[in-house]
RNA sequence: GCUGGGAUAGUGAAGCGGUCAAACACGUCAGACUGUAAAUCUGAUGGCUUAUGCCUUCGUAGGUUCGAAUCCUACUCCCAGCA
């Protein structure tokens, strides 16, 4: 079982309410979706993840293939109950690691860093643990080095044994520093693993007619050219997934726009999810495109490192004018944390190392973001969303 | 009291005649983080400063030397052993 219903629609934009409805739950769109890449939302229990309104979990399949290998998640009876996340989940293909492990660049690029040239920044091989043919990718794990292999069936295999309710399907994540011709040759490569996963998931949906549907959502790759872009929305779309992410390298600026070049094209009925996205500008220009989900570790990741939203932008609560303020991160925040908790201990909990300072971070961002995106779903309902735009990020942009 | 050993920047600790404002670690301060190789990484950290610049520092006071954190003398304090 998997639906998608849009409930109410922004005039004259492509912003849109709605619910995904999966197996283990119904997601309100728009919606962020928390990241447990390792089957955990990094320094949150379940019940916290639950307690900041998360309504669904992303785990990523590279990880826990190689730990603790997806057979084992299979034999716990699937992601959800292995981590006791009751709600529903996704798992991201592994596409990912493709950068990340192998040219090792930044996914977002704000407007003028990306003077250097290309073999000043990318990676050399053999710093790479990652390396791309034409049937797959290849691995050297992060963990012990050891070689691994994805292919789109395979990521299709692992994804279906950890069992999420929305998986995606495998893709080439370039940087941005490739050459235009690379982008048109991975782009290809990307679309024929994607008529490959699709053709794997549903192999595998009819062999096990008993599991709960998995929805496969399809990758749009193209990087910062408007016609790979175009191509990407008018090929994947015209396939047969449940609903598509929109992933890639993209310059900041350019973000809305190339989210809008995508939804123009692919099937409005279908959810939109924007991969790996979750600062406060972006995701206003996200929804205001037609993004329906999307998922981040800054929220959690940020936190761990002491830093943590504000209105007025974010700030590093170990800084020392917060020593002895004995105010929450926000006066009326209903999260946890500011319930609880003041800046002062909480940058002492930083100071001494101590690791509920990244839980009590985590909490406050993840509930920060998860209600941003909230209150953005409410204006869209009642009209109100481009005051709320404008208003609110004034705020947070003023600096 | 005697005999050894030692006192170096916020802390610990290198350096033992010049390339020393003084390694390194920790701490401190600041910044970064967008489908998590991240509880991580980067930078600053004697003072003044734009500085390849000047000034003040290596327990205290003298001395040797062109030149001393480094050698000598005295003193102060600390540690160990012996009385």
């Amino acid at each position: 079982m998997f639906k998608f219903q849009v409930k109410s629609r922004l005039d004259g934009a492509l912003a849109r309410t709605g619910v995904i409805k999966t197996p283990h739950g119904d997601i309100k769109t728009p919606a962020f979706i928390v990241v447990g890449t390792k089957a955990n939302v990094k320094a949150m229990t379940p019940e916290q993840v639950k307690g900041v309104h998360a309504q669904a979990v992303l785990a990523n399949a590279y990880h826990l293939y190689l730990q603790p290998g997806h057979a084992l998640i299979e034999e716990a009876g699937g992601l959800g109950s292995f981590m006791n996340w009751k709600g529903p989940t996704f798992t991201d293909s592994g596409g990912f690691q493709i950068l990340s492990l192998g040219s090792g660049f930044k996914k977002v690029l704000a407007m003028q860093s990306d003077e250097l040239a290309y073999d000043e920044v990318i990676a050399p091989a053999k710093t790479r643990h990652a390396f791309v043919d034409d049937d797959g990718v290849t691995f050297k794990s992060h963990l012990d080095g050891s070689k691994h292999r994805f292919t789109p069936e395979h990521s299709m295999q692992v994804q279906h044994s950890i069992g999420a309710d929305i998986i995606f399907a495998f893709d080439e994540l370039t940087s941005l520093h490739d050459s235009y011709d690379y982008q048109v040759e991975s782009l290809d490569r990307t679309h024929r693993w994607a008529q490959q996963s699709l053709d794997e998931v549903k192999k595998l949906r009819k062999a096990h007619p008993e599991r709960p549907y998995q929805a496969l959502f399809g990758v749009l790759q193209g990087a910062q050219y408007e016609d790979l872009r175009k191509k990407a929305a008018t090929e994947l779309g015209a396939m047969d997934f449940d609903g598509y992410g929109i992933g890639g390298a993209l310059e900041k600026s350019q973000m809305g726009e190339i989210i809008r070049w995508v939804n123009e094209i692919l099937p409005e009925n279908k959810p939109k999810h924007l991969l790996g996205i979750s600062e406060p500008d972006d995701i206003f220009a996200a929804i205001e495109q037609g993004i329906d989900t999307f998922d981040c570790v800054s929220p959690t990741r940020v936190g761990r490192n002491g830093s943590v939203y504000t209105y007025d932008g974010r700030v590093n609560i170990t800084a020392k004018r917060f020593e002895k303020d004995f105010n929450p991160i926000i006066n009326d925040c209903q999260c946890y944390t500011c319930q609880n908790y003041t800046c002062a201990y909480i940058r002492h909990l930083f100071k001494a190392k101590e690791t509920l300072a990244g839980t009590l971070a985590s909490i406050h961002n993840e509930y920060f973001i998860i209600k941003l995106v909230d209150d953005i779903r409410a204006s869209i309902e009642d009209g109100s969303f481009y005051t709320l735009q404008k208003t609110w990020l004034d705020r947070y942009y003023k600096r």
